[in-house]
RNA sequence: GCGAGAGUGGCGGAACUGGUAGACGCGCUGGACUUAGGAUCCAGUGGGGCAACCCGUGGGGGUUCGAGUCCCCCCUUUCGCACCA
């Protein structure tokens, strides 16, 4: 080694080989058991968790690639900083994407998952990520579905899940439910059917119940701003009013009259109120409606069921709706105002009814045009009074003061809110409440490819949970998994997996032929990772003790709010349930951002998606992995341009080069080692914060400092490089560890500690300004006093020249810039 | 429509609390070494001008000694949500 000549560096004996290098680490780190952490004996437990991926037909997307090497950067960093890390992986392989391309290719989902599962494992081995593969988990393993099922059942015996009738989107041709991704434009991806809704009993999840606790805990978690936001408007609290109006007339029936709450965030407006509007599905509607209008009203509600959810929800299109005939009393202005229903108003959503107070919403104005219905004003802006007409509804609400409203004339919109509903509460008719957009969690799918809903139907005892020692329940291999005409899931039959004695009479029942959420089966499994050998619990105490909450979890932002929402309520449901000490899952959540590629985003149908099984070949996972967090922000994702690449794999030619040629003898640049300390200060800095590009740049510009005219570095210069490189390529740094004569890893190392006095530099170029335009700047020392920069400044005569006598003020900013103001 | 984010060289992108705009890399130009090079190494590279200098962070105003960064208005764009009462 001692004999190579500086000028020789391509011909030094032993070229950077990252094809032999990666699989040699690979190798060693599974034989030796190097990424399994002692899960009992922790020193300091660390918990680096990725959203698992969900393994597609089609391998690795780039995309995983980048966002699982970002979050094994931080996992490696982590370690090297002393903790324990555990940096476990698995595979999401339930749901109705897997069903879907098995049906597509004609295999069974049995036999394709494991193929998927298997090609999954051997290109994320070929990463190099320092993941524990003696704890990998699949959703689809009934060791692991059996506690899914658990799971479904604690919330069963705290009430928290129950069932009732649903709307789905039905395709009739295909006899089966479509979720809403599935329906084109109203029709069915598949056959081109248009889609239809369906009613049918579905398992739900109370989620609802949380929402407030949800919401708080958003105030203080630590997660990326943008999550927090997308799952705050998610769950969408909105404070307002029910207000009860009565039904008037001959309708009124024998039990009094029937009486409609509508609920409002508008309290203010009840005086412009001037109809009500009930869904379609509203159950009042076939009570209220008046024999004159049944027709009418029997026929629009046909019309809506028969649209799919997707096109019911659509904003662009013209109001419709039909009248019951039916009035209610305002309870304000004591007048009778007509009762209509419209598929603008969901049953959904507050109570499935509304005021309709056209002068200042919107969606009523427009309806209110439409039929010819009266249009009030009671809120009057600047410069209007209460007879300034309305030629569109006026919905600001900081200026406008009440009018038309009786005793409440005059207030502003805030004031009249409160004081009209503490009205309302007065008279009997309304109170303030709280609304949210959330709604429970559907949990139900009428499918094959999932968890079974241990849940026994008997004619004699009703609806039974499976008794847990029977658990699991386990999915039946059934050849043909096809949706038929019988309209529910394929389970149903399998006869002899259907029919099934009841767990309490022992008569014969029927078991639940639905199928759960894939989300559910996410929602859990980052419990499940440190206990994976346990087999009498979901997840050990001691070990959920030692290891969660997760310390870091990086995902995508495409599950901001599903996925990251069920996974909490899931949370605080078994913390409530003393199972957990905890009740928020992840300690910190940072989103990853995309990757696209020459600019365009990377599709099959542009077939401009990256393999990258063949740029591992051809430029080495390292490169890769390196390249992948250069391209920009870890949090905003980057554009992959296949040009640029180069320009890494060349900085790991150079390190390599560099730790070739080292040299022990005499002593290190003093300049060269100040730039070192900079670089683990900078690189230190920069992982954390998920500067990955940054630290990469630190570390590219420290190779240009060790390298600067073909200099032969030292030892001490380059074997720090080598332990901040290792996060991001991995195999090299442990080659050239190893080249160094070091027996243990390098992420056994532990992190070089910068020396801050040696990063402060003596003197610096202080720039100079003349009436805040650079003009130059001055050699001086660091710490030099504002009177020693100005005379160092006039001094010179590049600067002089701008200055025009007798400076007027002159600014001075230590270490940053001298300012003379003239 | 609502919510969140982004507009900086030929390109991807740097710039901590306002303080040398363009770090680092690609590309490009020149040079060195070479039988050769699409290899390697070195140097240069925002635009204009011979130069002194001038102009430059989507557009227009403003605050400040000083603005990519702060404030107001507008344009473009990406991503969520979307008749939520």
């Amino acid at each position: 080694m001692t004999s190579s000549k500086p000028n020789s560096i391509a011909h030094s004996q032993a070229p950077y080989d990252p094809g032999a290098i990666e699989r040699k680490w690979q190798e060693r780190w599974h034989e030796q058991r190097t990424n399994s952490p002692d899960l009992d004996r922790p020193a300091r437990p660390f918990f680096q968790l990725m959203m698992f991926p969900y393994p597609s037909a089609e391998g690795l997307h780039i995309g995983n690639v980048f966002a699982f090497t970002g979050n094994d950067i931080y996992g490696r960093f982590q370690r090297l900083q002393g903790h324990t890390v555990f940096e476990p992986i698995g595979f999401d392989a339930f749901g109705i994407h897997s069903e879907n391309h098995a049906l597509k290719v004609g295999t069974h989902p049995m036999e394709l998952i494991p193929r998927n599962i298997e090609n999954f494992r051997r290109q994320l081995r070929r990463v190099g990520l320092m993941v524990d593969w003696s704890r990998e988990l699949s959703t689809t393993d009934p060791a692991y579905y059996k506690w899914t099922q658990w799971i479904f059942l604690q919330l069963l015996y705290k009430g928290l899940a129950y069932k009732k009738k649903a709307a789905v989107n039905w395709c009739p041709s295909c006899k089966t439910v479509l979720s809403n991704e599935q329906v084109i434009a109203g029709h069915c991806e598949r056959c081109g059917t248009a889609v239809e809704q369906r009613f049918l009993e579905q398992w739900f999840f109370r989620i609802t119940d949380y929402a407030q606790r949800l919401l708080d805990d958003l105030d203080w978690i630590d997660w990326s701003e943008t999550t927090k936001t997308a799952q705050r408007n998610w769950i969408g609290r909105s404070e307002g009013a029910e207000i009860t109006f009565e039904v008037m007339g001959e309708r009124a029936g024998e039990n009094g009259a029937p009486r409609i709450t509508v609920f409002t965030t508008r309290p203010d407006t009840i005086f412009g109120a001037t109809y009500l509007v009930l869904a379609p599905e509203h159950p009042l509607v076939p009570t209220i409606t008046a024999p004159a209008q049944r027709a009418a009203v029997e026929q629009y509600v046909a019309r809506t069921v028969k649209q799919d959810l997707v096109a019911r929800k659509v904003t662009e299109k013209e109001k419709t709706g039909v009248f019951t005939g039916a009035y209610a009393r305002n309870p304000a202005t004591g007048r009778d105002i007509p009762i209509w229903i419209a598929d603008y108003v969901l049953m959904e959503y507050g109570t499935g009814a509304i005021m309709a107070v056209p002068g200042h919403d919107e969606r009523d104005f427009q309806f209110a045009e439409k039929f010819g219905l009266p249009i009030v004003r009671v809120v009057a802006g600047e410069g209007e009074d209460a007879g300034t007409p309305l030629t569109t509804a006026y919905t600001e609400n900081e200026a406008g003061r009440l009018v038309n409203s009786g005793a409440f004339d005059g207030l502003t919109v805030a004031e009249a809110k409160s004081r009209i509903v503490r009205w309302l509460e007065e008279r009997g008719a309304g109170k303030a409440t709280v609304n949210f957009r959330l709604h429970d969690w559907a949990i139900s799918r009428q499918r094959y490819w999932g968890p079974p809903i241990p849940i026994i139907y008997c004619d004699a005892c009703g609806i039974q949970p499976v008794p847990e020692k029977d658990l699991p329940v386990l999915l039946p291999y059934i050849e043909d998994f096809r949706p038929d005409d019988s309209g529910v899931s394929p389970l149903a039959r399998h006869e002899e997996w259907y029919r099934v004695p009841c767990p309490r009479c022992g008569k014969l029942g029927r078991r639940e032929t639905d199928v759960s959420d894939t989300f559910l089966d996410s929602a859990w499994y980052f419990l499940r990772y440190p206990s994976t050998e346990v087999d009498d619990k979901p997840f050990d105490p001691v070990r959920t003790r030692t290891w969660l909450p997760v310390d870091m979890y990086i995902g995508g932002n495409e599950h901001a709010v599903l996925h990251l929402l069920y996974t909490r309520f899931i949370t605080m449901v078994l913390h409530d349930m003393g199972y957990l000490e905890f009740a928020e899952p992840f300690e910190k959540f940072r989103a990853h951002g995309l990757i696209i590629r020459e600019g365009a985003k990377m599709s099959k149908t542009k077939g401009n998606v990256i393999n990258p099984d063949e740029h591992i070949e051809r430029w080495g996972a390292d490169t890769l992995r390196t390249y992948l967090m250069f391209l920009g922000p870890f949090e905003e994702g980057g554009d992959y341009r296949d040009a640029g690449i180069s320009g890494v794999r060349r900085f790991l030619e150079r390190l390599w080069a560099s730790a070739q040629e080292a040299r022990s003898d005499g002593a290190p640049d003093e300049g060269v080692l100040r730039k070192l300390h900079q670089t683990i200060k900078r690189v230190g800095e920069d992982i954390p914060r998920l500067s990955y590009n940054t630290a990469i740049a630190a570390m590219m510009e420290y190779m240009n400092t060790l390298r600067a005219d073909e200099r032969t570095p030292h030892r001490a210069e380059v074997e720090p490089l080598v332990v901040l490189v290792a996060p991001f390529a991995p195999h090299i740094a442990e080659e050239l560890w190893e080249r160094f004569g070091h027996r243990e890893s390098v992420f056994d190392a532990g992190w070089p500690a910068y020396d801050p006095a040696r990063i402060a530099e003596e003197e610096i170029d202080l720039v100079v300004q003349v009436n805040g335009k650079t003009r130059g700047k001055v050699r001086v020392p660091v710490d030099v006093t504002q009177d020693a920069a100005l005379a160092a400044a006039l001094g010179a005569p590049a600067i002089a020249k701008f200055v025009t006598g007798t400076p007027k003020k002159v600014i001075f900013v230590p270490k940053r810039l001298l300012n003379i103001v003239a």
